[in-house]
DNA sequence: ATGTCTCACAAAGTGAGA
């Protein structure tokens, strides 16, 4: 079974593109973030053309999210529950036995500021939504746009980064405390290249340079650890003309 | 380099968000 994240900023922009990518990665589980559209504009059709099933929750302008799979989803919860949200970040289903949870963290901004309130609440509520759906589901994965950076490993410049946003102790306490909550992040289960990041800012030719952060994550739990067999992210998509910033991110279930 | 991309407004450039 393989799965796959991929914030594609816009799906309106990157429709296209992310049927190419399915067409040649024709993972089971696919979430995406920032669709940017409304359920009404939502492509089900084209989507649903291409061989997938899927549940989309979104809103005008911002954010949205999407679960596409093989198989149907079941169990559906859009949001986190029991935290009043107007901003479309989450969308869980079970599929083939696998909770997947897709979710868009908030960005934060900067330290200092609101949006960074609103990252820590909505953390807070993300954590209290892991504890429950880790006790009723044996095998769980956790997958998005995290908009952390969990070390300085993930980041291209640790030093100009040190506290900002991404990168604060409390972002990635978040991080930590989801591991100590009994999640892997796979990626980190086998060696990878140094400098492996998964967004590139759009200014500054940061891809060309290979200046970037790795924020977009996988978790699995305990239960599902030892049936990860690969966790990479694919850069090729970064590499076509009007790319996403985001690279998707594809783990490898046995 | 405040360096780009995306969306919306009642636009024909500008601000917000990332």
């Amino acid at each position: 079974m393989r799965l796959a994240t991929w914030n594609v900023n816009s799906l309106n922009v990157r429709l296209p593109q992310m049927l190419d990518w399915l067409a040649a990665n024709p993972v089971d589980v696919l979430v995406l973030q920032e669709t940017k559209l409304t359920d009404d504009k939502f492509p089900a059709a084209e989507i649903e053309a291409a061989g997938y099933q899927v549940q989309w929750f979104g809103q005008k302008t911002y954010n949205g999210v999407a679960l596409l799979s093989r198989s149907a989803a079941t169990d559906i919860i859009k949001n986190l529950p029991g935290f009043d949200d107007p901003q479309a970040r989450v969308i869980a289903g079970t599929v083939a036995g696998v909770r997947c949870i897709g979710a868009y963290f908030p960005n934060g901004q900067a330290p200092d500021s609101d949006k960074f309130t609103y990252k820590m609440a909505w953390l807070d509520a993300l954590q209290r939504f892991l504890s429950a759906e880790l006790q009723t589901h044996e095998k769980l994965v956790l997958m998005g746009d995290f908009n952390i950076a969990p070390t300085d490993a993930d980041v291209y410049d640790p030093v100009a980064w040190a506290g900002q946003i991404h990168c604060t102790p409390q972002e990635r306490g978040h991080f930590q405390a989801m591991l100590e909550g009994g999640l892997v992040d796979a990626f980190r289960l086998f060696e990878q290249a140094p400098k492996s990041w998964s967004w590139w800012d759009y200014r500054n030719l940061a891809f060309r340079k290979n200046q970037g952060l790795r924020i977009d994550h996988i978790l699995v739990n305990s239960a599902l650890k030892n049936q990860v067999k690969s966790c990479v992210i694919d850069k090729l998509p970064r590499k076509n003309e009007r790319p996403s910033d985001h690279a998707p991110v594809v783990i490898e279930l046995a």
